[in-house]
DNA sequence: ATAAAAAACTAACATTTGTTAGCCTTTTAT
DNA sequence: ATAAAAGGCTAACAAATGTTAGTTTTTTAT
């Protein structure tokens, strides 16, 4: 059957998965090519293809991986019964860690799925859109109960969406800044711009 | 001298500029080919480089003219006498701005600097960590005057640039939300996330 | 009108791309 | 031990890439 793997518990089309992500992330899907990844993996680049049946389906598992992963904590925050307001923090620490945790299939997901071929590519925006919608409903009941301010919803999650992917610039400083005080900054920081204005001093 | 324009006002390097800036956001720049840069100016792909020297000089003409862009408007932000927390507002209306009306040339200058060769993309990495660093001392200055809570800067400042260019994502549904709206809320969601703690109601 | 300059075109180049075919080696299962 | 399966390697492909050379056409200036 199998070989041995490279690394514990990884099969080498998950090896293969990881090493693209790093080198999709540093050159680009177009800029990265077979033989660049091959390198990586310590194999010749047909050898790939015992193991995957295409360079778009890596992009694909990536991009759905990571797109399945917040659906499902979505779901889990969604049906529980907390109040608005940690409903979003509770999303908003999840995708900071995720982009701390799991950066370089974050990054692919957010910035190179222009790439997945049809009809994944459709595939992907609808989930994409869907997820966002989602959490505008929250923010929308939000506002309906008086804990948030009367923001335009869809204007706050792009925001927040936004604000976090900016974690990326972080990855390369780490030294300076903790990921203790940036999760807790940045989540200051965005759910103040939820919450209900409170009184002037 | 210079044959007639295709459009009032530009010479044609500034039409290849424009085109290209077009493409590279929807291909990404390693995946749009002179060939079909041309096709949109209206010309063989040979004919470009009698107005360019290469692919990678329209990216750098792209990405520096944004940069410097930002950068001299900063300058006038920052020798202004405002209250820090209005200096930044200024900045954010800016970017926001900037992100409206030249869409395309400010997403290359966001996402596609990685393929800047060298030394232009040390170069280009130096004014973008001097901006940042910039904006971060702004803040800095308004948490010892007492006018914003106390964040760390850089974390603001990533947040911040990051959730402007999130703009990027309503470019395709203007329809539902104005520009005024986008960024009358967006500023208020960043300034609040700003702003120091008021006093609970 | 004519010479000069600018810019377009055709053709071609050397690389690099993703991927396949065919073969050999290693691992697994009996 | 042996057959089968899995996975690696070399070689090659057709297509696409950025770019250059050389030539012809168009525009500008006198």
């Amino acid at each position: 059957m199998a070989k041995i793997q490279s690394k514990k518990n990884s099969t080498k089309k998950e090896v293969i998965l990881e090493k693209a992500s790093k080198l999709f992330r540093e050159k680009g899907f177009g800029a990265a090519s077979m033989r660049d990844l091959a390198e990586h993996v310590g194999v010749e680049a047909a050898s790939l293809y015992n193991h995957i049946q295409s360079k778009s389906e890596i992009l694909q598992a990536i991009c759905f991986k990571v797109a399945n992963e917040f659906i499902s904590h979505l779901e889990v925050v969604e049906a529980s019964s907390q109040p608005t307001l940690k409903k979003m923090e509770t999303i908003i620490r999840l995708h900071i860690r995720m982009m701390l945790d799991q950066y370089e299939y974050v990054y692919i997901s957010d910035h190179e799925w222009r790439h997945l071929p049809e009809p994944y590519l459709s595939n992907f925006l609808n989930q994409r859109r869907s997820y966002r919608k989602r959490l505008a409903d929250i923010i929308e009941q939000g506002i309906q109960r008086g804990e948030m301010k009367n923001i335009e919803p869809y204007v706050a999650v792009l925001t927040i969406l936004s604000a976090v992917s900016g974690i990326d610039s972080w990855q390369r400083s780490r030294k300076s800044i903790s990921a203790e005080v940036l999760e807790g900054n940045m989540v200051t920081f965005l759910i103040e711009g939820l919450k209900k204005q409170d009184l002037k001093m």
